[in-house]
DNA sequence: AAAGAGCTCAACCGCCCTAAG
DNA sequence: TCTTAGGGCGGTTGAGCTCTT
């Protein structure tokens, strides 16, 4: 940053006059927070100049909005938030502005950051463009399901930790332990049942449509479903793609990968009240 | 311990849109 | 209708930090 570097160093008289680039100083943030603090956003070049800031006025803008905003939130992407993310991104793309809508706290610069650095980093691993198809199925299969199978295990984690201090699990119907996941209003209450298989657990949504969670289907073949298939401990199953944040959109609406015979997975399409266990067990 | 590679993220750039005059 | 200023947005840069060899 040679030009920042130029700038920062020089101390001239001529110089004073010359706007201020480069990373801020603390006397600078304080000043923009008090003249905030008294006067409010907006009219940032006018902001700039009054409050004494050398300083163009979208660079006040940008630091009181990316750092200084009192409910900016710090610290490293949650497993939620990673997912929203990547959901989202599959929607509408580069739009940040627009996604950070749906994180609150986050700014669009830091999910740009984020996309570029550890999303973009994985297609230029595996040498695919990040908008091929083939990267979104690799998002949608991989990616998310492990996400949200590490939401899975914390919230499990949590529960034990709370129930191990207060009182033992409550017994549920089938070795049925319960926990609670909430994604920005987009996921709900999510049980995290252990299948009778050693090693496999499976997370379904308690909020279930009612045509859904009715089905006696629904409770059979759930670890292949739409909204149970990704969350297992089982190498075999942990694979699974899911689509379940149609769950926020259109009640239940989507893809899910089941197993066929050959272990291999099929995308397969379905929609609420129509999905039932004799279609998905015909494509298998 | 040192050097180089890789990564993160704050900050800047340039383009675009909108509203006011 | 044209010009200008303010503001928003996505893309890019590079200092400083961490990791690896």
């Amino acid at each position: 940053m040679s030009t920042n570097t130029k700038s920062l160093s020089s101390n001239s008289s001529e110089d004073d006059n010359e706007l201020r680039r480069g990373p801020w100083t603390l006397e600078e943030d304080t000043l923009l927070i008090q003249y905030i603090g008294r006067h409010g956003e907006g009219r940032w070049n006018l902001l700039a100049n009054r409050a004494g800031l050398r300083r163009t006025g979208k660079s006040c803008r940008l630091r009181w909005l990316n750092y200084l905003k009192p409910d900016v939130k710090r610290g490293n992407l949650t497993p939620e938030e990673q997912l929203m993310i990547l959901d989202l991104h599959t929607k509408w793309g580069n739009r940040w502005s627009k996604i950070a809508q749906y994180l609150p706290g986050r700014t669009d610069n830091e999910i740009k950051n984020y996309w570029r650095t550890r999303v973009q980093k994985q297609a230029r691993h595996l040498k695919i463009d990040t908008n091929s198809r083939e990267f979104q199925n690799i998002i949608r299969c991989f990616w998310m399901p492990r996400l949200l199978q590490k939401i899975g295990d914390q919230n499990q984690l949590a529960f034990s930790h709370q129930h191990s201090i207060t009182a033992p699990p409550p017994q549920l119907p089938q070795s049925t332990e319960q926990g609670a996941v909430s994604m920005s209003g987009l996921i709900h209450d999510l049980d995290i049942k252990k299948q009778d298989t050693e090693s496999s657990s499976c997370m379904v949504p308690s909020q279930l449509p009612m045509e859904m969670s009715n089905t006696s289907q629904f409770s059979e073949y759930y670890p292949y479903s739409p909204f149970g298939g990704a969350i297992v401990n089982n190498d075999q199953i942990i694979n699974q793609g899911m689509d379940i944040f149609s769950l926020g959109n259109s009640a239940a609406a989507g893809n899910c990968f089941v197993p066929d015979s050959e272990s291999n997975w099929l995308d397969t399409d379905f929609s609420c009240g129509m999905w039932n266990m004799d279609e998905l067990l015909q494509k298998c």
